[in-house]
DNA sequence: GTAATATGTATCAAAACGATATATCAAATT
DNA sequence: AATTTGATATATCGTTTTGATACATATTAC
């Protein structure tokens, strides 16, 4: 993978907003892009400390405490602009999928057409569960298109809502197309 | 991570259906699986050492060299099947994904709307191209579905093409919303 | 002839994952 | 009042994967 560290722009983009801690980072791609991009602590922790070295984000105070435990909270510097403007503004995107469903299906000769149809059921239904959120956010959203940082929110859980789609009729396809075989 | 190595299963789900190198097993990946799963070498060897060890594969002469420089070619063996089989019977999936383009898009606040219309521009120019290849190839698929393991990748083709073509009604809509933003 | 390209195996540093360790604090339970 | 549970919070470890590179042989093009 070799220098890229693909965490930092996240980290970055987030911090644009809002000053934020580790643990609220975490929170964040958890709740709004883990559809379309993940991360987990023994990343987040090494890119805030590799970025605090390079200048790209600084420590500040745990304003605002109210309870809960010490926090160490990071703002993104001038630098750290830079970097994530300049990222943005380069145009190639390298689009990585993992779908272990498709893989299961690409083999699923080696087995009985019951066993690729229970993999696509179950496939379907997860993907039913995550576009009835979807839905939830982009109709929210929907509603405060004025505020241009939405207008991106909005855009994404679209196009969410758009592939999710797409998946479930595909899943009515080949469940028929399977279901024909099996009973061969 | 720890302790999963999908990447044994797309070897194994390839030695299944034919004896290969390890340079072979990474062109079948680049030609028929990459839109939903890569591999690289760096992945592939070590665990061709480590299945070798394991007793899921093992070395088989180099039959039919005919010219080309020597090659290690692997075999299933009944084990590798085994758990080539519990792993598909098996309807737990991870499917994860990496839009580098929705992670620009979704953060395309703390830019001009020009930029995120351009990151669109480029990921449509390269969907169009892969569809483009992927009807191709289901196309083809669709002529030899009498054989049971083509109809399998007949429908990963299809659900290809069904995601693709969403993406780009996508890439419409949300290109036309970048271009009201953009005017005012 | 020789330069460029394709074939082939292998390894390395860096990145990311998922699990786990450790600790603090608030709320609920006993 | 003491204890358990669970949320908050930081950090690191082993494993997997990536992408680059190294190295060597065979084929094709000029």
């Amino acid at each position: 993978m070799a220098k890229d560290r693909k965490i930092d722009m996240v980290i970055l983009g987030l911090l644009a907003h809002e000053n934020l801690s580790g643990y609220d980072i975490k929170k964040r791609i958890d709740q709004s892009i883990s559809f379309f991009w993940k991360g987990s602590f023994g990343s987040i922790y090494p890119s805030l400390s590799a970025m605090t070295r390079e200048g790209l984000v600084e420590k500040v105070e745990d304003s605002e405490r109210n309870g809960g435990r010490e926090k160490i909270n990071y703002a993104i510097t001038s630098q750290g602009k830079e970097a994530l403007r300049s990222w943005l503004e380069d145009s190639r995107a390298v689009n990585d999928m993992k779908y272990e469903t498709l893989l299961k299906l690409f083999f699923g000769g080696v087995a009985e057409p019951q066993i690729s149809i229970n993999n696509i059921n179950a496939f379907e239904n997860e993907v039913r569960e995550s576009l009835h959120i979807l839905k939830f956010y982009q109709d929210n959203l929907s509603k405060v298109l004025n505020n241009p940082d939405h207008m991106y929110y909005y855009l994404t859980a679209s196009f969410g809502v758009e592939t999710y789609e797409a998946y479930l009729r595909w899943c009515t396809k080949a469940r028929k197309m399977l279901e024909k075989e099996n009973k061969k």
